[in-house]
DNA sequence: ATAAAATATTTTGTATACATTTTTTATTTA
DNA sequence: TAAATAAAAAATGTATACAAAATATTTTAT
């Protein structure tokens, strides 16, 4: 959390974002505006502007926190998994020999670290290649997913799922190998598998 | 334009949006809260919050009247061939015979009207088929994006580029045969020579 | 006349008061 | 007791005043 000009409408949305994201404030929880603005010592005024961007990012509806149901997960993946293999196939076109040696790092690394250094890079993988769609509104759109998808998935200790690298690393040789249709079809079954997982992991809804 | 219980800050975003879209407002042109607020005849308050909702879906960037450019276009037709692509594909596996029967009747009613009419039909069959897709995702995204896309095609006197209903009618039966890898690449096909013929309507940029 | 500094003006950010709506609690009635 | 209604409280919507910041304008020095 880094603070630039640190104005209160920028202030209460980090907070309550954090919170959000950390569990503090559960799905379903009802946002008072009053409340907060006491609690993170504002007025009401940037406390909404704060409530009206957490909302466009989906993290709260209709004054709740967002609990998003396994159903709202599956539309999310759907959508991820366009924009992924979408960026998949322009990675196989048009990524750099230097950026290859970068991706191969990622996996790399996840082999040889543990705990939140394998979540990291596991992340800067999936990073990596959607940033090759080259296509802003992609980018930003799965920006705002991912911050809905963690708060389905952070009761999940931490993506351990078996496979999970060698799974990039096929998708990493496909891409090595300039071959777009497979590596999207491994990307698919990457995420359909992380999808699954996930679910799993929340058996009752 | 409905009026649903119109609060100021409903009526605010409707007429700025309006103002928008018919190029009262041209792009580039700066949004300045408290001239708006006496336009419209209300307070600075439900002002703000219609600029941040316009802001959110793209029309207003850094308190101007966005201004699309080429690339964004391309970009925006991107992620639009990518759901469009998606929604044709579960419409071919999952819409009814009366869907299609509806469907059909799109552009039969495209064939047989002129003027605003054409174009609504042409709407209809598209939002039929995002619809298809049965995600609210999607059909939200696609949604903000429209508006967008207008906005870049305004000039543009009508949609009256020779062989769309053409290819609305072979999408149509692509799907009928419930062939849906088909009926995607004649969709993007489709997709692809709107935003040509509309890149090439743009001269200047 | 030009560039820099100082000043004035405009615009946005924030707090606050009050109005309106929604939600909760209490009360009445069947 | 349960449903319906009325009263109270709480929360949100809106207007407005003032503060801070950003822009535009004038002044000054070179």
């Amino acid at each position: 959390m880094q603070q630039g000009h640190m104005n209160a409408q920028l202030l209460a949305y980090e907070k309550i974002r954090d919170q959000i994201l950390n569990g503090t404030l559960a799905g379903g929880t009802k946002l008072v505006e009053e409340r907060l603005a006491e609690e993170i010592g504002v007025s009401r005024t940037p406390i909404r502007e704060a409530i009206r961007r957490l909302e466009q990012e989906g993290l709260i509806q209709k004054k709740r926190v967002f609990k998003p149901s396994r159903t709202d997960l599956i539309h999310l993946f759907e959508m991820r998994i366009l924009i992924e293999c979408f960026a998949v196939k322009k990675a196989a076109k048009y990524m750099t020999e230097e950026e290859l040696i970068q991706l191969k790092e990622t996996i790399v690394r996840a082999r040889n670290s543990k705990e939140a250094e394998v979540v990291a890079a596991n992340k800067e993988f999936h990073d990596m290649l959607v940033k090759q769609s080259r296509n802003p509104l992609m980018i930003a759109n799965l920006d705002k997913m991912k911050a809905v998808i963690y708060l389905f998935s952070k009761a999940v200790v931490f993506n351990k799922r078996p496979m999970l690298i060698d799974e990039h690393e096929d998708i990493y040789h496909a891409i090595a190998a300039r071959d777009g249709e497979r590596a999207s079809q491994l990307m698919e079954q990457h995420l359909q598998s992380d999808l699954q997982f996930t679910l799993d992991l929340h058996v009752l809804d």
